[in-house]
DNA sequence: GTCTATAGGCGGATAGAC
DNA sequence: GTCTATCCGCCTATAGAC
């Protein structure tokens, strides 16, 4: 696994090493902030209160609103091409190796749906210099899942006509998973991520392992 | 096919009956701002600007900046619906019927991914009435899909053990091409289509049909 | 580092002429 | 039905005391 530890539901798990502690305090509450009402809707007012502080204090740990968002994208991007890297190193077939990366895509989509929001559905609110970093890492996640479906398609473990348009499909589902994820729906996080593995799969036209499925 | 006509790929297609035509022009240009910028980041300065308006005039055919997205996000959901269950109701197997919903779903999605953003992504910030007819019509939308995976699963056409799931799955997928989806990428809406119905016949267990995916 | 106070500007919505 | 002008509130960011 590569969970960091006990509070891995926390939303700001990530932030766990963020200092001083009024910074790591205004990040976690701009998360929730920005996942709620989204980046242009939140108030830098909203915000200091919801970390117990005047609006001005944010300005002595941020420069911007902005930067804000970005700190809290480019951590959680971080985070993200670091499963998937982890998960392509490891594991004995590629079977093996695409489904961990897709269960442990998914289930931090899921275990952190708040942050992921923010993380994918918020980027165009970044300016332009911090966009274009953030779209490098995204590129990056991207040449992960086509290089695992090469690779499998090379080990004759799957059968995938259009690997540019699937690795984008597949992406694109798991992505997903952080804007319809409820933390009161009649799945854990855990339960998504082996479901998603499974249809993944399927789509690559992979073995199944259906014992997962079912 | 269930298009209307040739400017099927013109963002504002679906408000071609909306009068006078004042009223048809500011719901074209909220649709592009709120596409562009996010529904909160749009001034009403900014829609009225793109009609050729006076921001005062906005006022006259819509009550609030709010009722606009409104009526943006009805006549979007009313399409997909109707998308879907006509899609339901044709063809001659439950393969078909499943391949032709997907296909036309995500085509509308691409080639109307301007209109199916805000439809998709600016549903927060409708009003709480709005939202809540609004969130009817979506229970619809999946309750179609999970018809058609039982009937297959009935007929013997798919295998899948997760029905609310996988319909969860198979929706997102779709919806999601509305975040990602560019007019000078490599792939047509009827090419992504195409694909699309492809790996969700794959992820149901169906009949691959891969001349199609080839 | 945190506060109170406020500058300075923008945005939704309205009034009233034409 | 559309315009110009404007109200009034809210928002980001800063100044300056402690």
């Amino acid at each position: 696994m590569t969970e960091t530890g006990p509070d891995e539901a926390v939303p700001g798990e990530s932030f766990g090493g963020v200092t001083p502690d009024a910074a790591r305090r205004l990040l976690l509450a701009a998360v929730e902030a920005f996942a709620e009402r989204g980046f242009h809707a939140t108030t830098t007012r909203d915000i200091a209160s919801r970390a117990g502080m005047s609006p001005a204090a944010l300005y002595i740990h941020y420069r911007t609103k902005e930067e804000l968002l970005y700190h809290i994208s480019r951590v959680g991007h971080e985070r993200t091409v670091c499963l998937l890297t982890a998960a392509e190193q490891s594991g004995h077939s590629v079977t093996e190796r695409l489904d961990g990366a897709v269960r442990d895509f998914v289930r931090w989509h899921a275990a952190h749906h708040t942050t992921a929001r923010v993380v994918q559905y918020e980027l165009a609110a970044l300016g332009a210099e911090h966009y274009a970093e953030i779209v490098t890492m995204r590129r990056r996640t991207e040449e992960v899942l086509r290089g695992l479906l090469a690779d499998g398609v090379s080990a004759g473990e799957f059968t995938v006509p259009d690997i540019p348009g699937t690795a984008v499909a597949v992406l694109s589902l798991c992505i997903d998973v952080a804007r319809w994820f409820r933390t009161d729906g009649p799945r854990t996080p855990e339960e998504i991520g082996a479901l998603y593995a499974a249809l993944v799969l399927r789509m690559v036209g992979g073995e199944p392992r259906e014992a997962d499925y079912q």
